[in-house]
DNA sequence: TCCTAATCTGAACGATGTACAGATTATTGT
DNA sequence: ACAATAATCTGTACATCGTTCAGATTAGGA
């Protein structure tokens, strides 16, 4: 656990006018739920950490939750950039690599559950909790949910998957994936079995190798 | 939303020697998150809906983590008497009776998700959190796990699953059913894909119908 | 019936989210 | 260049929160 201090105490230039302090504010508080967790953060600590007074956040939004969930609408992005390294990893028009990308996308995000357990947690909790139809359109708008589109349709492409389970393909995976990450990140499974849940999505969707 | 108000206030009996606090407390800690969710309430109001002063709970709780991580732990049985009550309405040794029952032990844990979104949250969340060990050895004994186990077994028996991948029942059916359960609880996925999820899970398993 | 242990109250402390009035700075129009 | 206006931030204040602790109340055994 590293200190948090604030600082913009070293700056010599004056508190106002921060010059872009919606952002600071994300980026403070996305640090230090990353490192104390969503349920360990308040808002006064954050305008601290960036050198500003409490109420100055209230300028940008309307209140503490709303910077919270502020902070969980950029974390998709964050995951989609993870996952994309991830499947460069594996290049190739082959089968067997389309394949394997498919793997490394289930595998970035597990890996981003279990380093980045706070952030995780943040995404998938009250906070990022939408109507349903806000929801649903954030998420065909979001990169991580069409690399997962893409994926499949790769392995489509490639005669990979059973054609015919092809439209359950994102349901399926993200389910059998988000779940897995959840039960074994809050540790009500252990680590090792998540790749047999890689096979068991490959299994239902008719992968010939 | 209901009032909650005090409840104790209409008793003519005094304050002192409750009875049964922790009980209460944890009664009313259940009753007052399933309404408001567990970021909203706070160990003073569980304390005056009982009618007993805040400091009262400390004797059984060294903090207000630790009275809702109790609530947490006491909701895994309330979640396991839903599932078995689902599982009777499909009686009979038939292996379609068996397919049924396996069913209902996933629409079981999906509807309690969707009615009792509060609480879903809460068992799932981060003051459930434990650590591997103690988790695992929790969910060994928990009636939800031990059902899932039976109903597995009960598939296995009559012959309706691939023998060779009966070892990943448990680990497949939870992650997946969890999963889908989790996003369309906080609006990620529509509802309607539930029941595909479960067939997903059949195929995974080679069900033979 | 008195004594002791268990149980609960009441007051207090520091920290939190938030509202609001006013101070400070940037920007725009002339 | 300069004044007027808008945008941005501070400081103070308030109710509420979790938690501590000294002491009041009660139960139950000697």
């Amino acid at each position: 656990m590293s200190a948090l201090k604030p600082l913009r105490s070293l700056k010599p230039r004056a508190n106002y006018h921060h010059g872009n302090l919606e952002k600071a504010l994300i980026d403070a508080a996305t640090e230090m739920i990353r490192e104390s967790g969503v349920e360990h953060i308040s808002l006064r600590a954050v305008a601290a950490y960036v050198g500003v007074s409490p109420s100055a956040a209230y300028h940008y939004f309307p209140d503490k939750d709303a910077l919270i969930s502020g902070v969980g609408q950029s974390l998709f992005d964050k995951l989609a950039d993870r996952q994309e390294a991830a499947m460069a990893a594996y290049p190739g028009e082959s089968r067997e690599a389309a394949l394997a990308r498919f793997r490394a996308l289930g595998r970035a995000y597990f890996d981003w559950g279990n380093t980045e357990t706070n952030l995780f947690r943040l995404m998938f909790g009250v906070f990022c909790s939408l109507d349903q139809k806000d929801a649903l359109a954030a998420r065909d708008e979001s990169r991580a949910w069409i690399l997962l589109q893409r994926s499949l349709d790769d392995l489509a492409d490639r005669g990979a998957i059973n054609p015919a389970l092809r439209p359950y393909g994102e349901i399926l995976a993200w389910s059998a994936v988000h779940g897995a990450t959840s039960l074994i990140v809050e540790g009500h499974l252990p680590k090792d079995v998540f790749e047999s849940i890689l096979d068991a999505i490959e299994i239902s969707l008719g992968v010939v190798k």
